[in-house]
RNA sequence: GCCGAGGUGGCGGAAUAGGCAGACGCACCGGACUUAAAAUCCGGUGGGAUUUAACUCCCGUGUCGGUUCGAGUCCGACCCUCGGUACCA
């Protein structure tokens, strides 16, 4: 046997064993299942570091999972639809398909020399026919259910990226992709109703106890649930009214004027043809010049023109100005607000610079006078000068004022969201077909479902520019109209590749079926996905938009859960000197030289151990090494002792301290190991344990007569080091497992098991206080009785020099940790 | 501004129920082995005071205060860092 771990051949080794074998197929079978499933990468071509880490986290819990009993299903895949496929048709002139599937090759390359545990059986491809064929059709379920529809909006389009992008793409008014500031276009798209799911989507956050509160969090916010009141203002001299969208229906006496949108559709409406017209237009064209950060950052000055038109307000009776400001959105509510300055910090900012009225209507702990304010009151408070609201509270004004506003047919109560439907249209070629045909006659015609996969043609220009490759396409774009066999056109829009990852942890389920999207039966054995493992990146993107899918696919009774992903681990960058690696910048380290210098074993090693997953981790080259030393330490342990350890298989007694303490350690390490992976998820500790009793196993030989090894002791000690280290480091104990004799493979083995009785000590320390300080430490049996400890504990010398001349006032005793005597 | 996470040695990090702060690793220092080096093995390593040394003592988990026999851990106020979000009506 070697003096040294040879990864060269002995991964390499493996790798092929376990793909010969089958070792990690996975079928459906009368056994409790565990489904651990890794965010699937775009295949960009090479892998990083931050894949190295998320697939190794996950190939932990698949390994432990699978030593536990349990049936586990560990798939891979490749989110391969996307940008950078064609940007590299454009710029190398590359065909997408062809750029795409090498790479996919290559990375699965790679991926096998991570030894990673899938059932490569299981790959899919979002960009393969035989996927994107049910990404259409559940396009078509959604478009039949009313979920999906075509709608002339305001989109966000990114000049760089030559597509529109929905709101979950767009960053501080930036492409999320590429950071090119977006621009507004109208446009006519394709949405999906996620706002249908909105209030599912908020309440089952409860069913995900085991997902970080900041994912939760951050969706929720990202959803923005309000309630209030939607209310009709009348208009004065006009048929039109403004609806507006108020959390405070409460104020509504102190309403003292209007605010619309610039891009609000009733301004044109109103304006055009009265001696205002050509102010407000001139404010209008002044507004849209500004951009994002100007308009809406959180210091943005407030700009804003009077329509001359008068507004109602219903409760007063009173006329009140009807303006148009920047500060109101149109993209929120129903991009109009009545305003009431004296208690909404911006209609107050406005109304002192345009000078307008501000009428008090809630009252504070002082009496306020709306001259006086300096700035509004936002509390809910007591409400006033509002007639039959008078002397009500928040909660009762809310109520009071929404019945009234019903009775009189004027308004009601409404939740609003900030959530907006899903845009799903991109003018780009390397997507999942939109199945959607235009008709002259019969209008927006879906394809019907014998048709699918509607393919992507492959003879296709790519120009980068304005709309779709595929309308040049004319042998795409020109079909027959499904219902009347006239001439029509073909939609040739794409969808958003993250409709295409939306539903895939549903089809690693049934990956080969031809005629169905997945087979209930089988979805509901392995669903939901027991763990899931990805960036936080995806906490609004991805994980919103795949619980909407789950959701509908539920409904749909293709499966019988609500939620996909059962626990959620993100996990946090790899950074080098506290910056993210970033090819632009250089700062790389490239995972296959990692494994060329130091192997699979000491980068997955390495990487779970430099930090706990959740938390960033700074490559270190001195760590790597560590993780390397650490490796062939215990491959020493077996090498060096190879002989005695082939013949030492029997039944052992525990002849001296020595081996009773390793014993011990040795069942101390299972049970910490054991906690740390399957509970806390804290893999770096759970490796210091293992390290722990290597360290215990090393101590033991050096300090017993070489004559007396007791190597049954010893073997059981090396063997479970090997089980508990196999999930981390798989080859290498793969190896160190057939060196010992063994014929079938570790990872097929069950995961040791600890005796608590073994794990405690005879004798214990206990620490002495006095006072509170720590003064001295005494041995002492660890069933010993309080009592008889307290007796010990007052003899000692050290003790009796702070005990001199003093009372005790209190002893406590804390079993098998410390004793404090508290003395006066 | 609001929401969330966090602040522990030279560094990454540990401390699971309020009970020895600093596990494990890195780096560093010393020793062994070697002609030598590498590799490996053994030992030391929070700061300070005193001491030839041992012993011993004091301080120490962002700051200040509180609860408690006892606080990294609980409570209150504050400071800083990071992430999310931001005219959301």
């Amino acid at each position: 046997m070697k003096g040294r771990y040879d990864y060269k051949n002995v991964e390499p080794k493996w790798q092929q064993s376990w793909e010969d074998t089958q070792l990690y197929k996975s079928e459906v079978i009368n056994a409790p299942k565990y489904y651990v499933l890794e965010m699937f990468p775009y295949p960009s071509g090479n892998l990083h570091m931050g894949h190295v880490r998320n697939y190794s986290l996950g190939d932990v819990f698949a390994r432990y999972k699978r030593m536990e009993g349990y049936n586990v299903l560990h798939p891979m895949g490749w989110d391969s639809f996307g940008l950078p496929a064609e940007n590299a048709a454009i710029k190398h002139g590359i065909h997408p398909n062809s750029w795409t599937w090498d790479n996919i090759a290559n990375m699965r390359k790679q991926f096998k020399m991570l030894g990673l545990s899938y059932d490569w059986d299981r790959e899919v491809a979002t960009c393969h026919p035989d996927y994107y064929k049910w990404t259409q059709w559940l396009f078509l379920e959604l478009y039949k259910k009313g979920l999906a529809y075509k709608q002339k909006a305001n989109v966000n389009w990114c000049p760089s990226c030559q597509t529109v992008l929905a709101n979950e793409q767009v960053v501080n008014g930036e492409c999320e992709r590429c950071d090119s500031e977006v621009i507004d276009k109208d446009l006519e798209q394709w949405f999906f109703k996620i706002t249908d799911y909105a209030e599912e989507l908020l309440n089952d956050h409860k069913l995900l106890k085991n997902w970080p509160d900041r994912v939760k969090t951050m969706q929720n916010n990202w959803i923005g649930r309000s309630e209030g009141a939607q209310i009709k203002f009348k208009i004065k001299d006009s048929d039109e009214q403004i609806e507006v969208f108020t959390t405070r229906p409460d104020t509504i006496f102190g309403a003292t004027y209007m605010v619309l949108a610039p891009e609000h559709p009733l301004v044109k409406k109103l304006v055009v043809g009265t001696d205002k017209e050509e102010e407000v237009m001139s404010f209008i064209a002044k507004m849209k010049e500004q951009d994002e950060e100007e308009r809406t950052g959180s210091d943005a000055e407030k700009l804003g023109v009077d329509t001359g038109i008068k507004a109602i307000n219903p409760l007063t009776d009173e006329e009140i100005p009807v303006m148009i400001a920047n500060y109101v959105l149109m993209g929120y509510g129903t991009g109009a607000i009545m305003a009431v300055p004296a208690h909404d910090q911006r209609d107050f900012e406005f109304a002192k610079k345009y000078d307008l009225e501000i009428k008090v209507v809630v009252q504070g702990e002082k009496e306020l006078k709306g001259a006086d304010l300096t700035e509004a009151y936002t509390e809910k408070g007591k409400v006033v000068n509002s007639d039959f609201l008078n002397g009500l509270s928040f909660k009762e004004a809310f109520t009071k004022i929404v019945a009234h506003l019903e009775a009189e047919g004027i308004g009601k109560k409404e939740v609003n969201y900030r959530l907006r439907d899903w845009l799903i249209s991109r003018q780009r070629y390397w997507g999942t077909p939109i199945p959607m045909i235009y008709c002259d006659d019969c209008g927006v015609v879906p394809v019907p479902e014998k048709d699918l996969p509607v393919e992507l043609p492959t003879n296709v220009k790519f120009t980068g520019q304005g709309q779709s490759p595929l309308a040049n396409v004319e042998e795409f774009v020109n079909t027959t109209c499904p219902k009347c066999g006239k001439a029509a056109k073909r939609e040739v829009d794409t969808m958003d590749t993250f409709v295409d990852s939306s539903w895939y942890y549903m089809r690693y389920t049934c990956p080969e079926l031809a005629d169905k999207i997945v087979d209930k039966d089988r979805a509901n054995y392995w669903m939901n996905v027991d763990q899931y493992i990805g960036g936080i990146e995806h906490a609004i993107l991805h994980l919103l938009y795949a619980r909407f899918f789950m959701k509908f696919m539920s409904d749909q009774g293709l499966v019988d859960y609500k939620e996909p992903f059962d626990n959620l681990l993100t996990q946090g960058m790899v950074l080098l000197d506290g910056a993210k690696m970033s090819k632009s910048k250089g700062n790389i380290v490239d995972p296959m030289e990692i494994l060329e210098n130091h192997g699979a074993d000491v980068a997955r090693l390495f990487i779970l151990f430099a930090a706990p997953p959740e938390r960033d981790l700074d490559w270190s080259d001195e760590g790597v090494e560590g993780a390397e030393r650490f490796l062939n330490r215990v491959w020493r342990l077996v090498s060096e002792h190879i002989n005695d350890l082939k013949v030492a298989t029997g039944d052992y007694s525990l002849n001296n301290k020595l081996e009773k303490e390793l014993h011990r350690q040795l069942h101390v390490a299972i049970r910490s190991v054991t906690v740390d992976v399957a509970e806390r998820q804290q893999f770096n500790t759970a490796i210091s344990s293992i390290m722990e009793l290597v360290n215990a196993a090393y101590k033991y030989l050096n300090e017993i007569d070489s004559e007396e090894v007791n190597y049954s002791l010893y073997r059981e000690v090396v063997e479970t080091v090997i089980l508990l280290l196999a999930p981390f480091a798989p080859h290498m104990t793969e190896e160190l497992w057939s060196e010992l004799g063994y014929q079938e493979s570790v990872h097929l083995q069950s995961w040791p098991e600890y005796d608590e009785e073994a794990t405690k000590k005879d004798e214990i320390t206990i620490v002495v206080q006095v006072n509170g300080k720590v003064r001295d430490k005494v041995e002492v049996a660890a069933d010993i009785d309080p009592e008889e400890l307290k007796r010990i504990v007052k003899e000692q010398d050290k003790v009796q020099e702070y005990l001199e001349g003093k009372t005790i006032i209190k002893e406590i005793v804390v079993p098998k940790r410390l004793v404090n005597i508290v003395v006066k």
